[in-house]
DNA sequence: GCATGTACTAACTTTTAGAAAGTACCAACT
DNA sequence: AGTTGGTACTTTCTAAAAGTTAGTACATGC
């Protein structure tokens, strides 16, 4: 039972009210996984990041940078060029995060022939 | 035509169409997370979990689970009595991913002194 | 015989995400 | 000289998701 030894960490995200809930939040958040991702991999300027993560928006990658950037897990830095440049990397502590990241993405995308599999016998069974 | 370098392509997060987008969308989803990290700790019947992962609404835990059991991460056991009787368990594969998980949880835990410093200096700095 | 607990589902409301257009500015091309 | 294009966003509006509340079928305890 390591129900104990849980307890004993302070901070606890199955409690609603914890600040590691909301960290947890930004952090896999539907964006955030793949924002960091990316940023694992380099330096990007905001359409190009735009670009590798495909599907999103440019309303909900600026949200998510700057919720990311305020945890301290992404370094904006932005050269008041006309046109604009802005370069977005991961801190220290991003990198740990994205790191990871990348194994529990590493786990899923080795899984999904058979997560697909499974969706198979699931709804064969439910149909039938 | 499908071959296996086609399939591994496919199996890219940043494609925004792929399969594997929908499995991360499911496990990384702000109460399939916390789902995942919750049944690696043992098995749990539905309201035990509701009560573990505290401020899910029991519409999104059922709807949760669901799609768990269906990506084949979750395992339902129902006994037919009265009244009902359903555990929940993870399977092999969702063990897998809960353990990244937890690698992940455990990081952004630690982390929360250094986050609400960094939240601090981004306030100020925006507010000054 | 009425509340309580179990595991949900359905209807309804609120919150959030996403699509599209706007902003400010300059460089290059027509 | 004016249109186009590119940068990095912000704003507005709507479609989708999440949350809230109530209901189901039945048994056990009070």
């Amino acid at each position: 039972m390591p129900d104990a030894e849980h307890d004993a960490l302070v901070a606890d995200v199955f409690s609603a009210a914890c600040a590691s809930r909301a960290v947890l939040d930004h952090v896999t958040g539907r964006w955030g996984v793949l924002a960091l991702a990316a940023l694992h991999d380099g330096v990007f300027r905001f359409n190009a990041l735009r670009r590798r993560v495909q599907g999103v928006s440019e309303k909900m990658l600026a949200q998510t940078l700057q919720a990311l950037e305020r945890d301290g897990f992404v370094h904006r830095e932005a050269r008041p060029t006309i046109p604009p440049h802005v370069e977005y990397s991961l801190t220290p502590a991003g990198r740990e995060v994205a790191e990871r990241l990348l194994a529990l993405i590493e786990v899923l995308e080795a899984g999904v022939p058979a997560v697909m599999a499974a969706q198979a016998r699931y709804d064969e069974a439910k149909g039938a």
